[in-house]
DNA sequence: TTATAAGTTGATAACGTTGTCAATTGAGTC
DNA sequence: GACTCAATTGACAACGTTATCAACTTATAA
């Protein structure tokens, strides 16, 4: 920038000014220093601007997933670097992996960038370490699942009422032992999932059989091998609901072996790619990640401009798609 | 850092030693100086760090993919974190879409924050625009798609061979009427599977009929539409390649509606997430991303650690996955 | 003409950190 | 007791940029 303002004959703070766009510059002074700039191919550097500006913006956020490959995530992610990058905005992105160490490890190091806001898709249960954070100013806002022990702003899915429709569709076609397939109880998500399932069946006045239940069950061979074991019961399930994404996927996978996918049931909870292509189709309650990604941005982006209002709380209704294995008889 | 020092009762230097684990500190300092950074909560300012360390680096790396939300790319994406994040680096992920503008844009919003290095799936052809990034010390490698006018580092899937492969395969299965899908011209892949699928026909004595080829498809609705168009020609053809992910799935989403994915063989290039629960399953080229993402992202970090030896070129091979669709005879 | 205002431009300090180099201390050696 | 050496610490400048404020130029009004 030095050299710059050398080569074009004007002072340090004239080259600032042109590269910020700032008024206060005559056009026969700007044309110089802009092709000052293009002949030595200078480059603004960003970082030091922002630690110089009173503002300290660094135009860049931290998005925290579960797992960046997983569709999900990744949906999410697409709209947030969309409304970003309207912005002109970047996006640092890390996977979780459903470990608490390495959320705190990214989210301390998305920090000590100093990120101007964090998408949040928690994998822990305790966001107190996140306290002075926010104090310091850092915008946060949580997505699929709520903060612990910190007030902020939140945009989840309705859990237990997706549940509670897609197991209630089993019943409606006559179902009455309807097995369960859940992820680790740990992620608040699973839990809310299930307690719909048991809210469902009382509302229909059927009895829970813990053998139909399998909790803790995580990735798609684990789905695949409890899909086996239910269906080996002596009174096995005429319905499988499957609460989440890969265990859906194992389920299939296993229905389709055994040739037991024209006769059981199977809801799963959130959409399956090329769901729509098997046979039967299978019927899922369906998340909308692009719209949670989207609203997350945009209240991001609120935040950081400065509004102070209480925190929002954004539920995300599920969607039915019907598409075959969830409507087999029994 | 400044509070941090007075409370401490020592210099700004030494507590920047601690931050920083130089040896030359007194046990008794260092324990001093550590509780005051817990009791003032301070939070070391990596930005303001690397714009005076003679090193210069940020630790974080720019990835520009074709689109994050995709199963490719998000893949690639996370293999990079993985050794990304051993070293304590952080990701800046961003999506072409497919547009020169868009990369160009991203790119240099990468740069402009000092990134110590760039893994790009390139959308544009010209990569001259680099040339002056590349002489101030940025590494880059290139994925999946080679730089154009630039020598840089490739880890590319070799398209030829694999497409070749796939060809031959349904030629081993009695067709000689095997229709193509190739997405846009302007992706170098494109161009180089549609020449797999001229050389492999040549090199089987049957000639090619451009009805059967369709080009410049792009998405699921669209390769469903154009593989309509192909099985309703005079002469149909027997058997389909489609060269890219989302080609398959529209094709396959075709045969079935058509109730023809018995009759018609079907080989894709590129895996598709469930393409083996499908009846029949979806015989592919399997490419391996997540092998390519950790190839680019070591190669990056030998250059970041001051390799300077020449580009290298490396090409992953491809594997054929036989699941059903492929192996239907003529 | 002079006073005032508006529009340009620049000198300087500062953002939070680390590199350089010099100063201080204490122990060991002759 | 004087010397050397290593270990520890601090003062200061600098990284590339922008905020502040003052100075200058030109145009306009009285």
């Amino acid at each position: 920038m030095r050299e710059v303002a050398a080569l074009a004959g004007v002072s340090l703070k004239t080259v600032s000014r042109v590269i910020n766009a700032e008024p206060a510059v005559s056009d026969e002074v700007r044309s110089r220093v802009v092709g000052a700039i293009q002949r030595l191919d200078y480059r603004h550097d960003h970082g030091a601007s922002s630690l110089r500006r009173s503002d300290r913006k660094t135009s860049t956020i931290g998005v925290l997933l579960e797992d960046v490959a997983n569709p999900f995530s990744s949906a999410l992610h697409r709209e947030i670097e969309d409304v970003a990058l309207r912005r002109g905005v970047l996006v640092l992105a890390g996977s979780s992996d459903e470990d608490e160490a390495r959320e705190q490890q990214l989210i301390a190091a998305f920090t000590s960038r100093r990120v101007d806001g964090l998408i949040i898709v928690p994998a822990s249960h305790d966001h107190s370490y996140l306290l002075s954070e926010r104090r310091a100013g850092t915008s946060m806002v949580f997505v699929d699942r709520p903060p612990g022990f910190l007030d902020a702003d939140s945009i989840l899915t309705d859990n237990q009422a997706g549940t509670r429709q897609g197991v209630g569709h089993l019943i409606a076609h006559g179902h009455r032992r309807i097995g369960y397939l859940g992820d680790l109880m740990t992620i608040t998500t699973a839990t809310e999932r299930y307690r719909g399932y048991e809210q469902e069946l009382a509302a229909a006045s059927i009895g829970l059989d813990p053998q139909l239940v399998r909790l803790n069950v995580h990735g798609i061979d684990r789905a695949d091998a409890a899909t086996v074991e239910l269906l080996k019961l002596t009174e096995p399930p005429s319905a499988l609901f499957t609460s989440q994404n890969l265990l859906t996927i194992g389920a299939s996978r296993a229905l389709h072996r055994l040739d037991l996918h024209r006769r059981i049931a199977l809801v799963g909870f959130d959409d399956v790619l090329l769901g729509d292509l098997l046979e039967p189709g299978i019927t899922v309650i369906a998340q909308d990640p692009s719209t949670m990604g989207r609203k997350a941005a945009e209240q991001l982006f609120r935040r950081i401009d400065g509004d102070q209002s209480a925190s929002v709380h954004l539920v995300v209704p599920t969607r039915l798609i019907t598409r075959g294995s969830g409507e087999i008889r029994r």
